[in-house]
DNA sequence: CTTTATTTTTAGCCATACCTAAAGTCAAAA
DNA sequence: TTTTGACTTTAGGTATGGCTAAAAATAAAG
């Protein structure tokens, strides 16, 4: 069964949504992520139970189905695949390529998928530190703190973001924080959450408690 | 102004016709040309001269405009560069190649353009051998004659192909004859037009006249 | 100069995917 | 237990892009 484009997309945040699938979802958490309608999201629910990708009752949210599970993870394979060819292969900023490769996972050929992925020599993350599923919809996940959560002395790499928009980005950017950066806490500031980090064992930089939650370190 | 994929399709299809906008073309060419039925096709005609990338008068054939050539042209370009990718990068066979460039052309981001013709080092020529328009939508075009009109002892390389069917190119593949390929005629046969080629210097093939005629050559 | 055949267009219908406005359902507070 | 308010669904409309069947225009033949 193929989906359409529009299919795909309500899938993926239903996913997104739902954890992967642990928790129900609700209409209006759909249309506020799709920036659409909930009367558009009814319509789009039925035809997504009738296909049997969701488990929809009506006035009761929905979960999402195995089988609807293998698609979106296979569109966000895709995605993230993509975000990777964008990065490393045409030199595109980490925060230029969200949109292009919500364009490019909506291409269907599994063979392009394969060759695409045997070129990129079988990434396991994308340039955002998100993990990409195998051809089965295998998700191979690292244990991953805030840096709030970290104390002092303690050192890591920087494998992800929470918040991904492009402001957030260029920010992260411009103070050095890119994805694969070696930090190391320095100071905390009991009073707001504050904390200094090193990076890179060359930069020190000052961050809010509220950026520091947003970003993710595997601790070494 | 944004073209929807269904126009791109149209477009590149009446400039195809046209012959880069030379001749006035049908709505029964266009209608066999898109596999569907002339009734939709006057519909999206009517669209397309409100947009102006055509000039249409009613039961008179249609002009492609100077706007409409420079959509055709972008659109062409971005066919040819993914054709480019997936042989050169991603080693598809040339007969794999078109149905995901299909796909890929829709792609709406000029960077990505930019991007991918410099990864692939401004090629000139698809891998079956049609030019590349620059961003400008200017060709650089290489006189050629097909093989059955050249004569004994002429030599060339082959540089495209006038029928793209996957059986014919899986048949040239078959018999060496592929796009770079260095030819010598060695001989015609006067009463059907077949020729014996002699290809990369170690290889003699024989054609017939309809397959010669097929084939592009820049003689040397 | 008609008649006929071909081509093209219009009219009206279908599916997708969105919308607004109105009606229906559920759950929590009175 | 009833009422209120939030959430959700249905009804009916829009635009795109296809279709068939029928009407209209052009071109070709008698």
């Amino acid at each position: 069964m193929e989906l359409t484009i529009a299919e795909e997309n309500y899938l993926k945040a239903i996913y997104h949504l739902s954890e992967g699938g642990k928790k129900s979802v609700s209409t209006n958490d759909i249309a506020s992520e799709m920036k659409n309608k909930p009367a558009s999201v009814s319509d789009m629910l039925r035809k997504l139970g009738e296909k049997e990708v969701i488990e929809y009752r009506k006035y009761y949210g929905l979960q999402i189905t195995e089988i609807g599970k293998r698609y979106a993870l296979q569109t966000i394979r895709k995605h993230r695949l993509w975000e990777v060819f964008l990065v490393e292969k045409l030199n595109f900023a980490w925060d230029e390529v969200h949109e292009v490769a919500e364009q490019l996972e909506h291409i269907h050929s599994s063979l392009l998928i394969q060759r695409l992925d045997a070129y990129l020599n079988y990434p396991k993350f994308d340039p955002h530190g998100d993990p990409i599923p195998d051809e089965f919809g295998d998700v191979r996940s690292r244990p991953r703190v805030q840096i709030n959560e970290m104390e002092i002395n303690q050192t890591g790499q920087i494998v992800a973001v929470e918040d991904s928009s492009a402001a957030f980005l260029r920010y992260l950017d411009k103070v050095g924080a890119y994805i694969g950066a070696r930090i190391k806490i320095l100071d905390k500031v009991e009073f707001d959450g504050s904390v200094e980090i090193l990076v890179d064992q060359k930069k020190t930089i000052f961050m809010s408690k509220d950026v520091a939650s947003n970003i993710l370190v595997i601790q070494s």
